[in-house]
RNA sequence: GGCGCCGUCGCCAAGUGGUAAGGCAGAGGUCUGCAAAACCUCCACCCCCGGUUCAAAUCCGGGCGGCGCCUCCA
């Protein structure tokens, strides 16, 4: 059983699917007027390790929808700006953020709409006839408001009250056009020179909180789904207003496990955009760090905690990350025969504490802890030759089976298969330095190692043979 | 003001009632042409003050400090 923290209910409950075997999830994708940056991606790893969990640990059936905001404010300027068609515009965001999710390791998902999309407008207009026909809305200026006073138990996610809100002092801005501050829109009434789509009377753009309803409804089946996830930046107003749009057009629960993913900080601070202290992938690799490195560390922590970035965690992540990889280099140097059966039993061990660690809530600290005590335990038995070839398989195979949740490892293998040098170039500089070895030209050999380093090639002497990897 | 998250070794980070996982960095050793890698040893009274308990980092109360949301935001 899989215990998995609820912001519903704000406590950690049992996880089970819905009927049949089959996990329904919808994420909220990234609004691309940008680059997604590494705080973005934080909340997309960590959904990519609990669907990876649910996948390959649960071994449930996962049908995973994550979208694409492809028309806002934002997006809107910028492709008036660049002049640019809007699809045009957002086109290129979403291919960067493909791009920057293969480079990091996210398993697709089983669908990645766009609102813009016309199917998906289409289930929006539907959906705002539904919440006409139940009174639930009401036409001012031109857009579509969902009226929040038709919605008793409005607030049961993010647990707002509205005195709290007076108190607050802030206000939305262009609330003249509402009937209560609360309200939200449905259907923005657009500009003369703003795109704008006809299915609605009367025509206009989706409001940001419709789009993930029709979508997930549309792209999922009968509510409710399982999970929603998101940033925790979402829980209000964006989730709050999905559940009132969605459970007021449907009359049936929306959500049974919302799924909120603390924030990646910088100094502190909260990674945005508006503060000007984001990092892409592309700004990553400039730094000379890799993909996989910026996955280890947004996954070890724990996704319901506030992470702060920093160069030297980055460069931690880095070395940790060689300490597993070189350990799974170095079991091509075990020859001996057999199997040993402690071998197998540690092995196992180190699975179960790993399955209980992710299996609470997703530890993946505590999963990685399982998983350097195993490998330590390993060194130690091939220094003492207590583990053979027959191990060698077992080991990998249960590796394999971490790195299915963590998604990783292979990761970082797949960098490493791509080294600054041609394979063949590193074979004949080591097969060089053989030779100079075994003439005892140390000098020699030196230089060969010094140069091979300089180009980025890490070679490492042992009894079998000597193995070369990225720096 | 309301709703939340958080404060554990120099750094990163698990643990949420029985006396502190793991990683990085550091010190000493073994191994080694050198260099790595690997292994061994060492390295924390858990923000503060009360309380509950045989027993608290872990529960309760009160502080102090950091962050987020309440407005577009992963």
């Amino acid at each position: 059983m899989m215990r998995l923290y609820n912001t519903l209910s704000r406590t950690e409950e049992p996880f089970t699917p819905g009927p049949g075997n089959t996990v329904r999830m919808y994420t909220c994708g990234l609004t691309v007027y940008a680059r997604g940056h590494i705080g973005n991606f934080r909340s997309f790893i960590c959904t990519d390790i609990l669907r990876r969990t649910l996948r390959h640990l649960m071994e449930f059936d996962v049908r995973h929808v994550m979208n694409f905001t492809d028309v806002d404010d934002r997006t809107i300027v910028g492709a008036q700006r660049s002049g640019q068609d809007l699809r045009a515009y957002t086109t290129q965001y979403v291919d960067a953020f493909l791009d920057d999710a293969r480079a990091l390791g996210l398993e697709p998902v089983e669908a990645m709409p766009r609102a813009t999309d016309p199917e998906n407008l289409q289930a929006m207009a539907d959906l705002i006839t539904v919440l006409d026909a139940k009174g639930h809305t009401y036409r001012s200026d031109g857009s579509i408001y969902f009226k929040i006073n038709t919605m008793p138990d409005y607030g049961k996610l993010a647990r707002l009250d509205h005195e709290g809100m007076k108190a607050g002092a802030r206000v939305d801005a262009d609330n003249y056009a509402k009937d209560d501050a609360r309200d939200f829109v449905l259907w923005k009434a657009t500009k003369p020179d703003e795109p704008s789509w006809t299915v609605v009377d009367p025509p206009g753009r989706p409001g940001w909180h419709l789009e993930c309803s029709a979508m997930a409804l549309r792209l999922l089946g009968e509510p409710p789904i399982d999970i929603h996830t998101g940033g925790v930046d979402l829980v209000f107003p964006h989730h709050e207003n999905e559940i009132a749009q969605s459970e007021c057009a449907t009359g049936k629960p929306f959500v049974r496990f919302w799924f909120h993913v603390e924030h990646l900080n910088v100094d502190e601070q909260k990674m945005s955009k508006s503060l000007g202290n984001t990092y892409t992938i592309p700004d990553v690799i400039a730094k000379g760090f890799r993909p996989s490195a910026v996955r280890y560390l947004l996954l070890s922590a724990h996704y319901r905690k506030p992470l702060n970035f920093t160069w030297s965690s980055l460069a931690q992540a880095e070395e940790a990350m060689r300490r597993l990889t070189d350990f799974l280099a170095r079991l091509a140097t075990v020859t001996a025969e057999g199997a040993h059966p402690e071998v197998g039993s540690r092995v196992a061990q180190a699975q179960q504490e790993f399955g209980d660690a992710m299996r609470s809530d997703l530890n993946t600290a505590g999963a990685l802890g399982a998983l350097f005590e195993l490998v330590r335990w390993l060194n130690a038995a091939i220094d003492s030759g207590r583990v053979g070839r027959a191990d060698v398989d077992a080991i990998h195979e249960a590796f394999g089976g971490f790195d299915r949740v963590l998604g990783v490892l292979s990761l970082r293998r797949a960098e490493d298969d791509q080294p600054p040098i041609p394979v063949e170039e590193i074979d004949r500089l080591i097969e060089e330095r053989h030779a100079a070895r075994r003439r005892r030209d140390f000098a020699e050999a030196d230089r060969i190692r010094q140069d091979l380093a300089a180009r980025g090639v890490l070679l490492e002497d042992s009894s079998s043979g000597t193995r070369w990897k990225r720096k």
